[in-house]
DNA sequence: ATATTATTGAAAATCGTTTTCAATAAGAGC
DNA sequence: GCTCTTATTGAAAACGATTTTCAATAATAT
C-alpha cells in the first residue's frame, strides 16, 4: 500500500470519509519535497481539482495534523510550513536555498539532555531540533554559477 | 552598564532616538521570565506607559528583532513570542507548565552534524534546538498538587 | 532656541485563518 | 441500486494579528 492510501485509511478509521477534495490535498503534501504554505497547497490543489476551496485545505489540514500525519516545519521567519510528519527521533534538514527538505536520525543527544538537566534542574521531556543548510544539488548549482563569475 | 542601558545604546549606534516608549518596551522584555506575544508586550507597557499605542510596540519589535536583540521563541502552537537573543551556542529550554524559559550551552553537537553531512550529502550551516520540559519550581507544584490528591 | 527629521498614535487597510450556513455527496442499511 | 443520515463542501462573512498611511509630536544636531 502506498503512503496516500495509508493515509486515507488513517483517515477512515477515525471516522472520517474519503473525498476527492481530500484525495487531492494528500496528494500534493506527499510529493512535495518541500514544505508547504497553506496559500501554496491551495494553488497547487486547484491545478488537479479547480473547484476546491480554500477552507476545505484548511480544514482537511487541521485534521492531518491532529492525527500526526503532517507537521510544522520551523523557519526564521515563521513556522506556516507543513510536511509529513517525522517520527521517532527524526528531524528535518532544510536547503535554505531551494527549501528541499528531508529527515535524518538525531538519536544521539541524550548525553546532552542530562548535562542540561543536572545544570539546570528542569526536567527535560521534549526536544525540538532542525537543521538548515545547502542540499546537494544547490552545492552544484552554486559551483556552476561561480565558475561563470570566474570566467566573466 | 545595566542590559536595558547597552540595548540603547546600540539602538542609538544605528541611528534611532531614545524615547519613552522604546525605554518601556525594553523594559518590559528584558524583565519578563517568559517569551511575550507583542499583545502582551503592548499590555504589560500599558501599564508603565499608558499612552503608548500597539503600532509602536510592533515597530520597536522589528527594531529590535533585526539588531538581533530580540528572537523568536517557537513552540508547537506558533513563533510568536519573544525574548532576548541567545547569542553563540546557547539555546532555550521552555517550560511547559509556567513558560519560564532559559538558556543553555549547546556546544556538543559538532559530532551529530559531521555525522549528518556525511549521510545525507547536505552541507549543514544552521542549527536549531529548542528543549521543553518542567522547571524546578513547577515541579514541586506538581508534588503539591499530588499528595493533595493522595490524601483526598 | 531653532530646524530637521525620526517617531508617535489613531484609523484604515491588509493578510492569514476561522466561523457560519445552506447545499452536496459519502457511506450505511435496506 | 435506492434511500437516509450526516460528514463534508465552498462561498461569504467574521475575525484577529500585523502593516500601512498620515498628520502631529518630540528627540537630537546645530
Amino acid at each position: 500500500m502506498n503512503r496516500s492510501n495509508h493515509w486515507l485509511k488513517i483517515l477512515q478509521e477515525d471516522g472520517c470519509r474519503i473525498t476527492s477534495p481530500r484525495r487531492v490535498i494528500i496528494d500534493v503534501l506527499i510529493n512535495s519535497p518541500r514544505a508547504l504554505q497553506p496559500t501554496e497547497i491551495y494553488a497547487l490543489c486547484k491545478e488537479k481539482h479547480p473547484g476546491i476551496g480554500l477552507v476545505t485545505v484548511y480544514r482537511t489540514l487541521e485534521r492531518l495534523e491532529s492525527l500526526g500525519l503532517i507537521q510544522r516545519v520551523h523557519r526564521e521567519d515563521g513556522c506556516h510550513m507543513l510536511m509529513p510528519a517525522a517520527d521517532g527521533h527524526e528531524h528535518y534538514l532544510v536547503c535554505t536555498t531551494c527549501g528541499r527538505t528531508i529527515l535524518f536520525e538525531g538519536d544521539d543527544l541524550g548525553t546532552l539532555f542530562t548535562r542540561v538537566e543536572s545544570s539546570t534542574g528542569y526536567q527535560v521531556n521534549e526536544h525540538w531540533l532542525q537543521l538548515f543548510g545547502t542540499c546537494p544539488g544547490c552545492q552544484d548549482n552554486n559551483l556552476l554559477v561561480e565558475s561563470k563569475v570566474d570566467h566573466a
